[in-house]
DNA sequence: TAGATTGTTAATCGATTAACAATC
DNA sequence: TAGATTGTTAATCGATTAACAATC
């Protein structure tokens, strides 16, 4: 329970993938690791990776290495997963129900508790165990609090007006998948995936190469 | 047709964003626009807006600011965005079958025109369109050439050896919604879509927050 | 002890911000 | 011309790399 001096945003960024290999290390049962080998494996620098781990309490023992699942553990503290959260889902097009059915956030301890939708060719059907409620409901079922982050997963048009919503309704964390840049309060957190984005950066690339 | 000096790559991920906004800008009509309300729209700040700008020649007018079609031309060119894509999806399940019936690529010219499985309870399903083809049959088809980038959505453990069919079979260039860091060789890109890192992301900032 | 590998400091690199002269 | 806003240089900041002493 020590106080979290704020890490470099940098370090921010490459943590979920610190843990994602250090999940599968474990799995694999390797018990220790060097800077060395992780930035192999990582295709990072072994000098980052020192400075990162460093960046958050020393877990490394010199001569030795860093223990495996003692790191992973760490990480995971960082990242807040000691405890099981709650998401909904506002929005359940094309991507909406795949995230519903997505199998790897139960591993993490995330759960989609509902799923809220306009369209009545969506409402009232079940989708991988969840029945999507009509919006107007929102409102009535984050009032009994318990919900921990909203994803948004409507069509761009409208996702500022979903974000005013969810925020009114007392949601602080939005998972935003709409393309559009959501104007928040500063209370609120939010992170954007722009799948389009990343594949007009693929694009970029391959033109480039061409010369 | 002049020769692109590279970019800096924090000026490439900015791109799309760009793109994006100056697309919706001249949808609205908006003419022209000063890097100082770019800025404002966009949550940047003007100075680098006018860096980022002249990172690749000049498109501003002092005393004026920027002709937004202009400008989204320049970067659509900048992007590739001049012809149409070909990408094939291996993977159809739930987020693969999501993205084939994504409605955005179409409008930058990408087109889902084939999309590969190995499980029977997909294999020759129609899905939006496309029938999906068993991974047999991946091979024999992109020796016709024509396609430019495979999106890989099947599950983590094949993700690698799906990449190295795909590598082999002469794709150059991956969009990778699995959960690992693909081994590649270096003529071929590669832009990860790690859904659940910023997910993770998203849930230091809110334990970063409670203090 | 000798070998390995961290923790940490210093040097480098790249990206952002600030400032202002150039110019439309 | 006067006002606005870019293009560009210089200053600052943050992130990465290099190097090595500390220490297991």
């Amino acid at each position: 329970m020590q106080i979290k001096k704020s890490l470099p945003e940098a370090v921010v960024r490459r943590l979920p993938g610190y843990h994602r290999y250090l999940c599968d290390l474990c799995r694999l049962g390797t018990r220790r690791i060097s800077s060395q080998e992780l930035a192999k494996l990582m295709g990072l620098t072994a000098s980052q990776i020192r400075q990162d781990f460093n960046s958050f309490g020393g877990v490394g023992q010199q001569g030795y290495g860093y223990n495996t699942d003692e790191l992973r553990d760490r990480i995971a503290e960082l990242l807040g997963l000691g405890r099981s959260f709650s998401l909904i889902l506002v929005g359940a097009g094309n991507i909406g129900q795949a995230l519903i059915k997505y199998a790897h956030f139960a591993e993490l301890g995330l759960h989609i508790v509902a799923a809220f939708d306009t369209s009545p060719r969506v409402v009232e059907q079940n989708i991988g165990g969840i029945v999507v409620k009509p919006i107007e409901e929102l409102t009535a079922h984050l009032a009994h609090g318990g919900v921990d982050i909203a994803i948004v997963a409507v069509p761009a048009p409208v996702a500022q007006d979903t974000a005013n919503l969810l925020i009114d309704a007392g949601i602080t964390a939005l998972w935003n998948f709409a393309p559009v840049d959501l104007q928040v309060p500063p209370h609120v957190h939010v992170v954007n995936v722009h799948m389009l984005d990343s594949l007009l950066v693929l694009l970029f690339r391959m033109n480039a190469a061409e010369k």
